[in-house]
DNA sequence: AACAATGTTCAGTC
DNA sequence: GGACTGAACATTGT
């Protein structure tokens, strides 16, 4: 699930229902969700501690830390990335499921109250001394949690950037648009299916080559990046836009009703419409 | 059983 | 070195 909108919808989460409570303990034995740390480094560092802020740059969450007792030098800052298929979850004193947090939907929905989700999909949990957590529910494993995570990797969040930076970025090289629109260090914050909606919306091919494209058609790329994106926040998720129920064999353009194309673009399964998206 | 999956990273090629 | 492509990663769902 997570994209941007997804990532955004915890981050906020996690500031709503997960900010200034006192870590109690942390279970950070997944050594592959947290790799490189050894079990036990982050839980030491964190221990004692509470988040203070929830940050988000494209999919990358980080949250800042408080100092320890009474020092006022602040934690280490815990980054979290929710990789193909992590969610937050968040719980309150003694335990009640999610409020305020990310309460489970969909496929997972089952999970939710599964005796066993903690122990077989929980890859990452902080245990804060009221009695409720927040955890990083992963069936993928795919997720990562790191302390102070590098994000000089990380072009300009897809939500914050302005016209001029994103056409800049963007409008390079003989890629195909929709490999450029992926790629995070160009923009930050796009997924497959928001890269989908985002180009259906515009009424651009996701083969055309980003260096070819017009300043007509790299602004009016913009504005739907822009307007899928926030809708997406809005309305719960990528899965909500326009485009993504007709993702499908035999499926139609929602606009003008001819049939959707598929093939593999920048390295995903991508979907247009052949007759509107040239 | 084989394949795709809303993610990143790394090896390999030009 | 930069730009680009494709496979690998761990696990689940179809």
């Amino acid at each position: 699930m997570p994209e941007l909108p997804e990532v955004e919808r915890a981050r906020t989460a996690i500031e709503r229902a997960g900010l200034n409570r006192k870590i109690a303990e942390v279970d950070d034995t997944d050594t592959w969700v947290c790799r490189p740390h050894p079990p036990g480094e982050i839980a030491d560092a964190l221990r004692g501690r509470r988040l203070v802020s929830a940050h988000r740059q494209g999919k990358t969450m980080w949250c800042e830390t408080s100092g320890q007792g009474r020092s006022r030098t602040p934690g280490p800052t815990l980054g979290v990335h929710l990789g193909m298929s992590g969610r937050i979850v968040i719980t309150q004193r003694g335990g009640t499921p999610t409020e305020g947090g990310d309460r489970l939907t969909g496929p997972y929905a089952n999970a939710q109250d599964d005796p066993n989700r903690k122990a077989i999909w929980d890859r990452f949990t902080i245990a804060f001394g009221d009695g409720g957590s927040l955890a990083l529910f992963d069936k993928r494993r795919l997720a990562r949690v790191r302390l102070d995570p590098d994000l000089s990797r990380l072009g300009p969040d897809a939500q914050r950037v302005d016209r001029s930076d994103f056409v800049e970025r963007v409008a390079r090289g003989v890629a195909p648009v929709k490999a450029r629109l992926l790629d995070q260090s160009v923009i930050a914050g796009v997924g497959n299916l928001l890269a989908d909606e985002t180009l259906w919306q515009a009424k651009i091919s996701p083969r055309r080559p980003a260096g070819e494209l017009s300043r007509t058609e790299l602004n009016r790329l913009y504005r739907s990046l822009q307007n899928s994106t926030q809708a997406a926040i809005e309305h719960g998720g990528v899965h909500t836009g326009e485009i993504i129920e007709f993702r499908g064999v035999g499926r139609h353009c929602p606009r003008c009703g001819t049939e959707m194309t598929v093939a593999g673009v920048g390295g995903r399964t991508t979907w247009w419409c052949p007759q509107e998206q040239n």
